[in-house]
DNA sequence: CCTTTATTCCGTAAAAAATACGTAATATTA
DNA sequence: TAATATTACGTATTTTTTACGGAATAAAGG
């Protein structure tokens, strides 16, 4: 063996070393009905919920993977994606349900060729914040089902899914004091009421009304409205809109919400 | 081509999607001298500068490779390390450099086997906070040099490692607002005046020191001990420790340090 | 020994922010 | 037109933050 010949081969083993499966997770949330929900899927002959995921493609980066798969799952461009942790250890892709999987679809596991996805695999966690509304679930071919779950009620989940849902919703509570990013939950126009549920529904704390919108409006982000929505046989609460400006200002530099 | 080959075929090249590059980044933080310095090697035959980096072992998480890597280099056990961000794009690892490294040393770039280095890379950043005085900075075998840096005054650095280090530090800001870290960087034991001026040289921003101590007092992490420092020709300053036990459960549920 | 110098060490008053709290208006249904 | 469920909003109190200056002290030098 030629000295070259051994640098190489030193090389090719550390080369070998870096390599890994890398996977993106995507919570994409929603708020509807009082409930922050999660968009899952069900993959063909699998018993358990997966959260919306995929592969990062060589010629993007990994924010644009994550905004293709949020694409693919809602039919949605341009959501608000947030990187917030990666996940890997040793054991994190071992479930039972996959191997009855491949026993139910005859698949010979044993094989380095098919036990890929029980071998190491880091992935990296992003939440998606978006409207109920305007989203479509789309399993499209690779999934049986793909639905929204209140984040209070979720199904046996894959991997460990449950556990990074946790840790987005960690991670958007934090967010959610320092940026103003609760009203990519929101449609465009809507009501004190409304944006103050939504607040104590991540936050999972009673918030005061009256002091909740004061401190809104002091911040300037949002802009009332001469426009009320109809809510039924109660008294008409006026619209807001979020001021742009603002807004972008409050995302870049942060803001302290002491809420 | 039989149906289940087909099938194992859609696997595999799935499976090969999947498949990047990945190495932890880990910049490692000391203050000394009313300057943050971090810790950065110099490959051999590299005209630039690296953070310090590694790869995973499919034996361990992702944290225990970080903390590994950061033993590597300081020397020391059971570092305080944050997990910040992953970076990965089609061109973070392109840097001439690498091809001027193989050049000089007759090493065929143009072969698989060697440019996987300028493949596609995905980096998960952390950062580690320990005492200057501790650490004895370690290149070994795989370093041509490895010492601590001014973060203000950085050398040229490979890859996007200085775009690594401005987010390090981007998180290491927020925390500061939100978890008592700061003394991770500190001796056991300092003064008044130490603590301020490191949370001056962070935030970038000057203090009022009696107005800051009045808060870090107020949140009981800090306790007074009835010792002082001498520091020449002035008053000596008293000596202070942080409470460990209000440390932790500040770390667990963070707090709120509008400085 | 006394003066100089650079630093530490407080405390209080004013301003700003956060909190607590109750009642009148209103949209619909019965 | 009465009942019901909801929105809208202001003020007083408490707490927190900010602003600011002067006395104490450790060593060095004349």
């Amino acid at each position: 063996m030629k000295e070259l010949d051994i640098i190489q081969d030193v090389i090719l083993n550390e080369h070998n070393q870096y390599l890994h499966n890398v996977s993106i997770d995507n919570v994409i949330l929603v708020y509807h009905n009082k409930e922050l929900k999660v968009l899952l899927q069900r993959p063909h002959g699998l018993a358990k919920w997966t959260l919306c995921g995929g592969y990062i493609k060589r010629t993007e980066t990994i924010d644009e993977a994550a905004a293709r798969i949020a694409r693919e799952r809602t039919g949605l461009e341009d959501l608000f994606l947030k990187q917030f942790k990666a996940f890997g250890n040793p054991t994190r892709t071992r479930d039972s349900a996959i191997t009855v999987k491949f026993i139910n679809e005859h698949i010979d596991h044993s094989t380095e060729k098919n036990n890929w996805m029980l071998d190491y695999f880091v992935s990296l966690g992003f939440y998606t914040l978006t409207e109920f509304e305007l989203v479509r679930p789309t399993g499209e071919l690779s999934a049986e089902e793909c639905q929204w779950w209140d984040i209070l009620k979720l199904p046996a989940l894959l991997f460990d899914h449950k556990l990074i849902i946790e840790e987005a919703l960690k991670a958007l509570r934090l967010h959610l004091y320092n940026y103003p990013i609760g009203y990519k939950l929101l449609p465009e126009k809507f009501t004190l009421p409304e944006i103050t549920s939504l607040y104590e529904t991540i936050l999972d704390k009673k918030l005061d009304d009256r002091n909740f919108s004061k401190k809104l409006l002091a911040t300037g982000i949002i802009t009332k409205l001469d426009e009320r929505r109809n809510i039924g046989p109660h008294r008409s609460p006026f619209l807001y809109i979020f001021n742009k400006i603002k807004y972008d200002e409050a995302l870049e530099n942060g803001i302290v919400l002491s809420i």
